[in-house]
DNA sequence: GCGACAG
DNA sequence: ATCTTGTCGC
C-alpha cells in the first residue's frame, strides 16, 4: 500500500499540533532544573571544588565518569531516513567506551518547536536498548542537539542531559545581532559566556565560546536533573573542538554509518 | 512583503 | 539536517 510522503504539509492538523503543545506541557510541569543526581565531578576538574576535610576523605559517592552524546545524521535523498548514534565518553579522556547506531524510517517530518517528536522515539530507544543490557557505562549525563529535545528526552528517560546548540534559537527577543553585541561586550576581560535572558525574563542557557578560535559561539541549556551551572562546567570540560566531544563523536559516527550503510 | 525559525 | 569550493595552517 502506497503511504503519503511525510511532509510538514501533512501535520497542519490544528489537533496533532494542540495534542502536541498538551504533552510539551506536561512534560514541561516535570522538569526539574537543579543537580538531582549522585554524582560530583572530578576533584581535579571542578572549578569550585573546595579542599575542605569532607572533600578529602569522607566523599565516597559517585564521580562523574560516563557523559553521553546522540545525534542523527540524514539521507540527503530522503530527508526520512536517518541514522541515529548513541555514544558514551570517558569523562576524563574524552575515548569514546560505547557507540550504537540505528538505521531508521522517520514518520514524523522537522517542524520547528517540534522537533522531539520526531527524534525522539529512536533516541530513547537506543538508551533503553543499553540499559537493558546493564552496561556499566550507561551515561551519567547526556548531551543533546537542540534545546527542546534535550528537555524532551530527558525526562522520558529520567535522565540528566544538556541541551546543546550550534545556532541560536530565536526565541523570547533572543536575536543573533544581540547575542553578538554581548559577546564582543565581554571581550576579552572575564569570561566568553553570556547568559541568555528572553524578554519575558526566562534564562534560556547560555551562549559560550568554546574555543579561543571561534567567533561562533555554541549554546547551552538546561536539559533536566542539572543545573546551568554544572552543565557548563562538565560542556567545557569536553570541549576540544568548539562542538563538545560527546556531540562531536556521536555527530561523527552516525555519519559514518550512513556511509556503511551506502546511504546517500 | 520578506526572511527567519532547534534538527 | 543537507547542498557546497577553496583556502589557510598544524
Amino acid at each position: 500500500m502506497e503511504q503519503e510522503p511525510s511532509t510538514s504539509e501533512n501535520y497542519k492538523d490544528p489537533q496533532l499540533l494542540n495534542k502536541w503543545i498538551e504533552i510539551q506541557d506536561s512534560l514541561k510541569k516535570r522538569l526539574i532544573t537543579e543537580d538531582g543526581f549522585n554524582w560530583k565531578l572530578p576533584p581535579i576538574k571542578d572549578q569550585d571544588f573546595e579542599e575542605t576535610e569532607e572533600n578529602q576523605d569522607s566523599y565516597r559517592g559517585e564521580i562523574l565518569k560516563y557523559v553521553g552524546g546522540v545525534d542523527l545524521s540524514f539521507s540527503k535523498n530522503d530527508p526520512s531516513i536517518a541514522c541515529a548514534t548513541l555514544v558514551v565518553l570517558d569523562f576524563t579522556t574524552l575515548e569514546v567506551v560505547h557507540e550504537d547506531s540505528s538505521i531508521v524510517k522517520l514518520s514524523i517530518p522537522y517542524i520547528p518547536g517540534f522537533l522531539a517528536f520526531r527524534e525522539a522515539p529512536v533516541l530513547l530507544e537506543l538508551l533503553e536498548k543499553m540499559k537493558k543490557r546493564e552496561l556499566s557505562s550507561y551515561p551519567q549525563v547526556l548531551m543533546v542537539d537542540g534545546f527542546g529535545l534535550a528537555c524532551h528526552l530527558a525526562v522520558l528517560a529520567d535522565l540528566p542531559t544538556i541541551g546543546i546548540g550550534k545556532n541560536l534559537h530565536h526565541v523570547d527577543g533572543l536575536t543573533q545581532p544581540r547575542v553578538r553585541q554581548l559577546l564582543e561586550a565581554n571581550g576579552n576581560s572575564c569570561s566568553d559566556i553570556i547568559t541568555l535572558i528572553g524578554d519575558s525574563g526566562s534564562t534560556f542557557g547560555v551562549a559560550m565560546r568554546s574555543t579561543e578560535g571561534s567567533m561562533k559561539p555554541i549554546f547551552i541549556s538546561v536539559g533536566h536533573r542539572i543545573s546551568l551551572a554544572t552543565a557548563i562546567k562538565i560542556v567545557k570540560l569536553c570541549c576540544k573542538f568548539r562542538v563538545p566531544e560527546p556531540t562531536r563523536q556521536a555527530d561523527i559516527r552516525s555519519k559514518d554509518c550512513l556511509r556503511k550503510f551506502g546511504i546517500s
